[in-house]
RNA sequence: GGCAGGGUAGCUCAGAAGGUUUAGAGCGCACGACUCAUAAUCGUGAGGUCCGGGGUUCGAUCCCCCGCCCUGCUACCA
C-alpha cells in the first residue's frame, strides 16, 4: 500500500555558504529519509528553498552596500550547487522571492485576518530620525546596562552574554547613522497565538512518536503560556502587507518562511503541469509530513506553524518534527555562520567524494545529543570502516570471481546451512533497518548495515573460498554466489545513505537503475551475470 | 535567572518501567589466525568510581535533592 509523504526541510538563509552543521542537522537526514521512502515505493514530495527575507540578509547587504537581492543571487546558486554535489534529492528547492510565494503568504495572511486570528496593536520601537527609518534591535548599539560594555548590540551583549532589549541600552546609537534613536509607536499586525494554546497542548500531548526533547520542550513552552506575536515590521525588504494603509510595512520573515513549505508544494505542482496535485500532500489526512530542522527551530515548527495551519484550516499539521541537536567543531565550538569559523560543505566536497562525507556525517548525526565533527575522524571512518568493512568486502568478492570465474556470477547448486543463515540474517535486516529508517534513526540503520557486512566478511573467512577452489570448486562457487547476493542486499540497505556508490555497485552487478528502486528487499543476482570489472568504490585517504 | 536536552571505555556513541549486566557496540590498542582483498579480513584480550555530593531503596549508573560542565530556547537576529 503506497503512502504519501511530505518531507519538509528548514529553509537556509541565503546570505552565507552552507556549513557542515546545517547539512548534518537537517538536509542529510531529510534526504536519507526521502530516499528510503521512495525506495519502499511511497510517493514523496521533498521541498525547501532559500529564505531570502529577514534581518541577516539585510545586514549583509547593508554591510556590502548592495541590495538584499544581490546577496540572494550570490548565495542561492551556491546552495543549489551543494545539493547537487552531495546528492540532496529535493523535488523542489526554490526561494521565498517567487510570485507564488508572495501570493501564498498574502493568502494565508488574509485568511487568518478574516478568521480573526490577526489583529492590530501598537508597539514601541526605536526610530532613527536621521536615516528616517525604524531600527531592528540589531541595528542599535550602546552601553550594556548590566556590565557597561560599550559596544553592546540591541539584542544581546557580546561581553556578558545577556539578552537585551534595545530600549534599555545606555546611550543608544543607530549603526546606520550614529544618531540617537527615539522611541516611536508603530502599529503592527499580531498573530493571536494565545487562541491556539489549548488545541496545541492537546495535539502535542498525543504525539507519542516525537523525540523526547522535541515534545518536552514544546510542552514546556506551552505551559509558560503563548503570547501573541507581531508578524509585521517597519522595513522595506519583505512581503508587502496585503491591506490598504500598510504600504510602509512588510510581513516579517518567520511568518513567511514557514509558509514556504506550502508555497513550494504549490510551485512544484504547477511546474508538474498538475496544479492541483499539491493538495494530496496537504489536504489528504493520510499524508504524513516530516519537518527536518535543527533544535534552535523547534518552536516555529511545533507551535507557530501548527497554529497558523490550524487558523487557516483544512491543512495537515506536522506528523513528526525530528529536530536534531548540533554538530560542533573542535573543542565544543559551535559551527557558526556569524563567527566565520565555517567548515563549508562546498569546501569539503572539493576534497572528498559525496558518499564519504555522507557516510561520516551519518555516523555522527546529532540525533540525541550534540556531536563533533573532525576531519581526521572523517578520514579514519573512511579508511577503517567504510572501506575496511564494506568497500573491501565488495572488492574481495569481485576479485575472486574475476580471478576464478572470468567475472561471471557463479552458480549455487547446493545451498549450505551457513549460506542459508547468512541470507536469512540479511533478509530480516531489511525489516529492522527499514524500521530504523522509518523512525528517523539513521545512525542505527548505518550501524546495523555495517554489522551485516561484517557477518558477510565472517562468512567468507569461515568458508575460505580461496582454499576451497583447489579441491572443491562447487563449494567456492556457492560461497561467492551467496556473497554477491549478500552484497546486493547490503547495497540496498545502504542506498539511502550512500546513493552514489551503491548505484555504481548496482550497475556493476548488472542492474539498471529501474530495478533498484521498487521494493524494499534484496535484489537477487542471477547466475551467469557478467560482473563489471570496476575500480574500487572508495579510495583510501591520507591523513596528511 | 527560567525551561529543555546532554554529561557512560583513549575516541564516537548505545543502553537500562531500578536487580539477568560481572555496564554494551564500533573504531583505536595488544596478541593470535588467515592471506581472496584497498596492510584489508576473522578471533581473543586489556581498558570504565556510567560528571561530583547527598537521599529514597534489600539494591541506583538509571528515581529524588543540591552542585558543576556543554548546548539550545527565553517570542525583535528562526
Amino acid at each position: 500500500m503506497s503512502e504519501r509523504i511530505l518531507v519538509a526541510v528548514a529553509w537556509p538563509y541565503a546570505n552565507y555558504l552552507l556549513h557542515v552543521g546545517q547539512v548534518a542537522g537537517a538536509y542529510l537526514p531529510a534526504d536519507i529519509f526521502a530516499r528510503y521512502q521512495r525506495l519502499i515505493g511511497n510517493e514523496v514530495l521533498m521541498v525547501s528553498g532559500s529564505d531570502c527575507h529577514g534581518t541577516p540578509i539585510t545586514v549583509t547587504a547593508d554591510r556590502e552596500n548592495v541590495s538584499p537581492k544581490d546577496i540572494v543571487d550570490r548565495y542561492h546558486p551556491k546552495i543549489l550547487e551543494a545539493w547537487e554535489k552531495i546528492g540532496i534529492s529535493f523535488d523542489l528547492f526554490t526561494t521565498t522571492l517567487t510570485e507564488n510565494h508572495y501570493e501564498t503568504t498574502q493568502d494565508v495572511f488574509t485568511k487568518l485576518l478574516s478568521e480573526g486570528y490577526l489583529y492590530t496593536d501598537k508597539q514601541a520601537q526605536l526610530y532613527d530620525p536621521e536615516s528616517d527609518r525604524f531600527l531592528p534591535d540589531r541595528y542599535v548599539e550602546g552601553i550594556c546596562p548590566l556590565c557597561s560594555y560599550k559596544d553592546a548590540r540591541g539584542d544581546q551583549c557580546d561581553s556578558c552574554g545577556a539578552q537585551l532589549d534595545a530600549v534599555d541600552l545606555i546611550e543608544p546609537r543607530s549603526i546606520i547613522s550614529g544618531a540617537n534613536p527615539e522611541i516611536r509607536e508603530s502599529e503592527h499586525f499580531f498573530l493571536r497565538l494565545s487562541a491556539f494554546e489549548e488545541k496545541l497542548r492537546e495535539w502535542v500531548g498525543s504525539q507519542n512518536h516525537w523525540r523526547r526533547n522535541v515534545k518536552n520542550f514544546t510542552l514546556g513552552v506551552l505551559d509558560e503560556g503563548l503570547k501573541d506575536r507581531a508578524i509585521t515590521r517597519d522595513i522595506s525588504w519583505g512581503i508587502p502587507v496585503p491591506i490598504d494603509g500598510y504600504e510602509s510595512k512588510r510581513i516579517y520573515v518567520w511568518f513567511d518562511a514557514v509558509i514556504g513549505y506550502l508555497s513550494a508544494a504549490k510551485e512544484w505542482a504547477a511546474s508538474n503541469e498538475s496544479p492541483e496535485s499539491w493538495k494530496a500532500f496537504w489536504e489528504d489526512e493520510n499524508t504524513r509530513s516530516y519537518y527536518f530542522i535543527g533544535k534552535d527551530n523547534i518552536v516555529f515548527h511545533t507551535i507557530i506553524w501548527p497554529a497558523m495551519l490550524l487558523g487557516y484550516g483544512n491543512l495537515n499539521l506536522p506528523y513528526n518534527v525530528p529536530a536534531n541537536q548540533y554538530v560542533n567543531f573542535s573543542k565544543g565550538q559551535k559551527q557558526s555562520k556569524s563567527k566565520g569559523t565555517g567548515n563549508w560543505i562546498l569546501d569539503l566536497l572539493d576534497t572528498y567524494d559525496p558518499d564519504v562525507i555522507r557516510f561520516y556525517l551519518t555516523s555522527i548525526l546529532p540525533e540525541t545529543s550534540d556531536s563533533e565533527f573532525q576531519e581526521e575522524e572523517l578520514i579514519r571512518s573512511n579508511n577503517e570502516m567504510l572501506i575496511a568493512t564494506w568497500g573491501n568486502l565488495v572488492n574481495r568478492v569481485f576479485a575472486m570471481i574475476h580471478k576464478n570465474f572470468s567475472g561471471e556470477m557463479p552458480s549455487c547448486n547446493n545451498i549450505s546451512t551457513e549460506s542459508i543463515s547468512l541470507l536469512s540474517e540479511i533478509d530480516s535486516a531489511f525489516e529492522t533497518i527499514g524500521n530504523a529508517y522509518a523512525a528517523c534513526e539513521f545512525r542505527t540503520a548505518l550501524r546495523e548495515s555495517l554489522r551485516i557486512a561484517q557477518l558477510t566478511n565472517r562468512y567468507l573467512d569461515t568458508r575460505a573460498p580461496w582454499k576451497a577452489i583447489k579441491e572443491d570448486p562447487e563449494h567456492t562457487a556457492e560461497t561467492l554466489n551467496i556473497s554477491i547476493q549478500a552484497i546486493s542486499g547490503i547495497a540496498k540497505l545502504l542506498h539511502p545513505i550512500l546513493p552514489h556508490s551503491t548505484t555504481e555497485l548496482f550497475e556493476n552487478l548488472g542492474f539498471d537503475s529501474e530495478d533498484i528502486g521498487k521494493n524494499w528487499s534484496r535484489n537477487s543476482v542471477p547466475e551467469g551475470t557478467r560482473l563489471a570489472k570496476s575500480k574500487a568504490l572508495y579510495s583510501k585517504l591520507e591523513s596528511d
